[in-house]
DNA sequence: TTCGATGTTCGTGAAATATCGAACAAGCTA
DNA sequence: TAGCTTGTTCGATATTTCACGAACATCGAA
């Protein structure tokens, strides 16, 4: 539950909020990849995202349902607040429109 | 909206839900006294609650209200989340029937 | 096989946070 | 006034967390 206590992360679970899974490439972050492994890894940990490996590229996305079944609401919650408050605004994605 | 990342404060707020005002004395969590009044202070100063002075002692109430104005639904998210994962059972009131 | 791209892991350092005990301030009470 | 209770503040310490760069592993491509 603390994994939704640091801005970054917040900001990565707005980006994947839409349900797409996303390339690693794709995520924009102000921080060191090797930080921004580790931000995943703890979103990884505490059953938010879920990673899947392909070659050598790494596809991410959030467990939307999962999240509903065992706390329902929290996303909403935590999306709404995070927007109100302007968190996590400094994640997004790469230019390059995603092939739907 | 990181004061509730701590089991301490999650209890605090889960003892404090029910709305009625609660002493200083009354609450029971496993740390010392100035560490209790640290997290009071977080939690006040995130908004969370509300203190009021009386004479010696201090009373402390949840701003649910304001919070359900401010996150709708982020209390019950978090109450609910928190009985399921037991976290914060470690703070109590202390015995002593409270009068109605 | 050699090279390049992509993430992960490791070691480190900086910053935030939790915690305690002691000292302190304010207000009852004898 | 003296003393007790109650809660805050201060100083110090320990733990956690964030962050970075460098080294490494893995896979695809040339």
């Amino acid at each position: 539950m603390a994994a939704l206590s640091d801005p970054i992360r917040v900001g990565l679970v707005r980006v994947l909020a839409d349900g797409r899974e996303r390339g690693w490439g794709e995520l924009r972050a102000p921080v060191a990849k090797s930080t921004l492994s580790h931000h995943l890894r703890v979103l990884r940990d505490a059953g938010l995202t879920r990673t899947r490996q392909e070659g050598t590229r790494c596809f991410v996305t959030l467990r939307a349902q999962d999240l509903q079944a065992r706390f329902p609401g929290l996303l909403q919650v935590v999306l709404a607040a995070a927007e109100d408050e302007d968190v996590g605004h400094q994640v997004s994605l790469k230019d390059g429109p995603q092939p739907t």
